[in-house]
RNA sequence: GCCCCCAUCGUCUAGCCCGGUCCAGGACACCGCCCUUUCAAGGCGGAGAGCGCGGGUUCGAAUCCCGCUGGGGGUGCCA
């Protein structure tokens, strides 16, 4: 059976080059009726936190993930304890004593000299009764991976194709802190290697790790995984996409009124397409039959905000049933201050949802809609103040005075009233405009008229018409 | 510096493995027109890459080979 997991560490926000890889790996598993995995990489105590979890796991849920089997790190560390142990044992790995300060200071020598700087092996060459007395003293230690002199690790990305890294560019490597908390790299393998992971998804900028983590997998005797490594996501500038490009998270694009479907299948073309390379939108169900890894590109793509705003615009207006869009759209109606029915809401949404991208832009277009007041903008005074406004509004507000008030029914009185003042039509909608949504652009009067109850289309006639009265 | 990855319209991409059907297809953005009560949306059309550069191989290369350049990533007792 095909297993993939995701692992990201707690330290913030999801990150959409993360959301990505979780989605590719998530869409993998589903694809191959396997499973999928969420294990949260919190060895490093200092940056990790409970909130940032809680966060990532809420993230993850309102994109669509649903995992199979939920880990976290940090309740495993008994666990890669004695799988330590046994590397020490095996002497793949040996006590250091060095200190942080020391280590320093051999780097910073290593590159006033100007050579690649890699862990002297001070360390390795100690003999069991030294690591005694040194211990004995009390003296803190972290474990060292043994790396072999001269081996060419070499593996088939099931991306990027034949890769060989020659483990000489590294040096022994730590795989235990000395505060007792195991690092990265080890814990990776041991913990896909005891998850039956089959396939590592994840970014590429951990190839680097690939060969260490494949020395680990060969000096515990578990089987190889394969390695899938996906290409960065990049910012305008083309360099790695980070907060300094602005919105990156998540989060961050939920808050702004994207909805989950749009992010998603957005997330999905940046580096992912169908061979025929013509169809853009996908649902999930499609996406789960449809995605390969071989079809994922191997370069690395720009994050374009405008087409997942088009996206998320295409899924507003033609893809989300009515009752979900109403669903999204209630809270940011709410957070904006606007309170009204779901009934009513789903009215309003129904003749307008094709005019905006964002929910929250959705909010700002249909103020008209939900506003108790009307607050009049510059222009829309303007047009008010314009000779033929007061007529057409009194006029306006004498016909639709009596019997039901319909879209339809305002077509046909203001065409009547454009005739019988002998003005353009125009000049009638643009001061029923500013009059009802005290703006000169916007949802069309006619739709405004089909949902918002009558006696508040008379209120705002009648205050506007005291206005310029 | 060293190691690794990548390279088709401004951007996302198809095509590359199996060379000719590609004077390179689609999408976003852009421009124009239409629709129209405004702004959007929508419809139609347009401009936009000779495939990073230079060498090969071949009757023929975006597609195969080599070199270069450029960009990105890594180089932690972060993940």
């Amino acid at each position: 059976m095909v297993v993939s997991r995701f692992a990201p560490s707690p330290t913030g926000y999801l990150h959409l080059g993360n959301a990505r890889t979780a989605i590719f790996s998530y869409l993998f598993a589903r694809h191959h009726g396997g499973k999928f995995i969420l294990r949260v990489e919190d060895t490093d105590r200092e940056r990790s936190t409970k909130e940032f979890e809680d966060m990532l796991l809420e993230d993850l849920r309102w994109l669509g993930l649903e995992w199979d089997e939920f880990y976290r790190q940090s309740d495993r560390f008994d666990l890669y304890r004695d799988y330590a142990d046994k590397l020490v044992e095996s002497g793949h790995a040996y006590p250091c004593f060095c200190s942080v300060e020391e280590l320093e200071e051999e780097k910073k020598r290593a590159e006033e000299r100007g050579i690649p700087y890699r862990y002297s092996g001070k360390c390795r060459v100690l003999n069991k009764a030294e690591v005694k007395e040194l211990k004995k003293r009390g003296k803190g230690y972290a474990l060292r991976f043994r790396v072999p002199d001269g081996r060419v690790v070499v593996f088939e990305d099931l991306i990027k194709g034949h890769i060989a890294i020659n483990v000489d560019d590294f040096g022994d490597f730590v795989i235990v802190r000395s505060d007792g908390t195991p690092t990265y790299n080890f814990v990776v393998v041991v913990d896909d290697a005891l998850m039956g992971v089959t396939h590592v998804i994840r970014g590429e900028d951990h190839i680097p790790n690939t060969p260490k983590q494949i020395l680990i997998y060969e000096a515990l005797g578990f089987p190889l995984p394969r390695f899938a490594h996906l290409p960065v996501i990049l910012g305008e500038d083309r360099s790695k996409l980070s907060k300094r490009h602005g919105a990156v998270s998540v989060r961050n694009y939920r808050e702004e009124g994207y909805v989950p479907e749009a992010l998603f299948n957005y997330l999905c073309l940046l580096g992912w397409s169908l061979p025929e390379g013509e169809k853009e939108v996908f649902s999930k169900e499609e996406l789960v039959s449809l995605f390969k890894l071989e079809d994922v590109n191997s370069s690395p793509a720009v994050f374009s905000k405008e087409k997942l705003r088009w996206l998320n615009g295409v899924y507003i207006r033609e893809i989300l049933p009515l009752e979900q869009l109403v669903e999204d759209f209630l809270p940011f109606l709410q957070s904006a201050g606007y309170s009204a029915d779901r009934e009513y809401v789903k009215k309003v949404l129904q003749k307008t949802r094709d005019s905006f991208e964002t929910l929250k832009e959705g909010v700002e277009r249909l103020k008209p809609f939900f506003a108790e007041e009307v607050i009049y903008s510059e222009e829309a005074l303007q047009v008010l103040e314009s000779e033929s406004s007061a007529m057409v509004l009194s006029t306006f507000l004498q016909r639709v005075r009596d019997g039901e008030l319909s879209g339809e029914r305002v077509k046909t009185i203001a065409k009547e009233i454009q005739k019988e003042l002998g003005l353009k039509a125009k000049d009638v909608w643009h001061a029923l405009r500013a009059s009802l949504t005290g703006e000169t652009e916007g949802v069309g009067v006619d739709v405004l008229c089909d949902v918002l109850p009558k006696e508040k289309v008379l209120q705002r006639l009648v205050k506007a018409i005291k206005l310029v009265g």
